[in-house]
DNA sequence: AGCAGCGTAGCACGACTGTGCTAGTATGTG
DNA sequence: CACATACTAGCACAGTCGTGCTACGCTGCT
């Protein structure tokens, strides 16, 4: 066998320059020579890793959802529920320069989606997990599981996060957030509070 | 003066192509070509009204907004302050196919905006111009104005529309819809109720 | 030492891009 | 009728695109 190399974290490295590309001059400008020349190797080098251009915005896609995926399972003990579910939420919401730049990539690629189908599938796949993660808490946060109470808060969170994250999405990167937080937190509260008290539909 | 034809039509022509476009093959296939013979006209046509590729795609947004503003504008009557909350709202979900493809429109030109910077302003007037929504919606569910329990308010129910609107862009055209409106009227009338009742913090 | 083969490097091709430019055509106004 | 001109039509050019392809060098196993 002759020179080998890790090529995972070759495929990782493009990744990320498809990432950068897009952040600087949008998904259009992802194309093998850009992405290549960011990465700092030949367009030969490239494509004897992702053949096709496919291939290689696809793996971006699927590589950022496991990198989120990652961060979500990152255990965040906290001795209160509400805390813990608090503490996941702003987990997926595009708070920091970090996170925002996840989202932007994100959106890209679903508008990428109609030129890669597989695009579609990945951008299912992140939906439904946050919707999983989301009947998780809700699930911790009132002791229910299986309700359709349950399921209705937490299509609710959901929701609500999703707008959320558009939301400070379309803001300046140092804009103010705490009015984010202060709605997500209130929510939280909420779905605790009715579960204790024995009223949750509607 | 020779022959002259309606400008404003000719550019409506242009700019539902582009929509076409970008529904059947995704933004990157948004060239001065495909749109061209999308719209039955030859290039030099459609350069005589648009010179640029940029002023092609900005006027495509620009009319598309126009479009769903006047939507919102023409009079939805209703004696109750509720239904006619509720009646708003359900004017900007995607709904049906066609304000589906509105909707897909509007993220792909969003993700175009790295390309066409005055995409920007173009969205973030879409997004200020849903807020005021919400905020008179509120304000007519609640009677107040002005409090911070109105922009609050107002903030959270944005959060909800933009975030339903998420959800059901990403089920089928055919999809059940009916849990997207069931969320939207209670949260239409927890806040009417609310209000009543004196309690509206939180 | 020799060699198989992975990875690098890059040329070539046809298709497509945006845009500058010119020529022709038809039509409303004088 | 004449003419100015809005509009149509299309060529040209330089650039970028994705991808097929070959050639070379280094490396690690036999």
């Amino acid at each position: 066998m002759p020179r080998t190399m890790d090529r995972d974290a070759r495929k990782a490295q493009l990744a990320e320059a498809v990432w950068q590309v897009i952040l600087d001059q949008g998904i259009s400008a992802v194309s093998v020579r850009t992405v290549a020349e960011h990465a700092g190797v030949v367009v030969g080098s490239l494509r004897h890793v992702f053949p096709t251009r496919s291939e290689l915005v696809q793996f971006s896609a699927e590589l950022m959802m496991e990198r989120v995926t990652e961060r979500l399972l990152t255990a965040t003990p906290h001795d209160d529920s509400r805390e813990y579910a608090f503490a996941k939420i702003k987990n997926v919401l595009p708070l920091d320069p970090d996170t925002r730049a996840e989202y932007e990539v994100n959106l890209a690629l679903l508008a990428e989606r109609a030129a890669v189908p597989g695009l579609l599938q990945v951008r299912l796949d992140a939906h439904h997990q946050l919707a999983k993660l989301c009947v998780r808490l809700v699930e911790i946060l009132t002791g229910q599981a299986g309700t359709p109470a349950v399921t209705s808060r937490a299509h609710r969170l959901h929701a609500l996060v999703d707008g959320l994250a558009f939301h400070l999405f379309h803001q300046p990167v140092d804009g103010d957030t705490t009015w984010a937080l202060d709605i997500i937190w209130s929510e939280v509260s909420t779905i605790a509070a009715d579960a204790n008290s024995g009223e949750i539909s509607h």
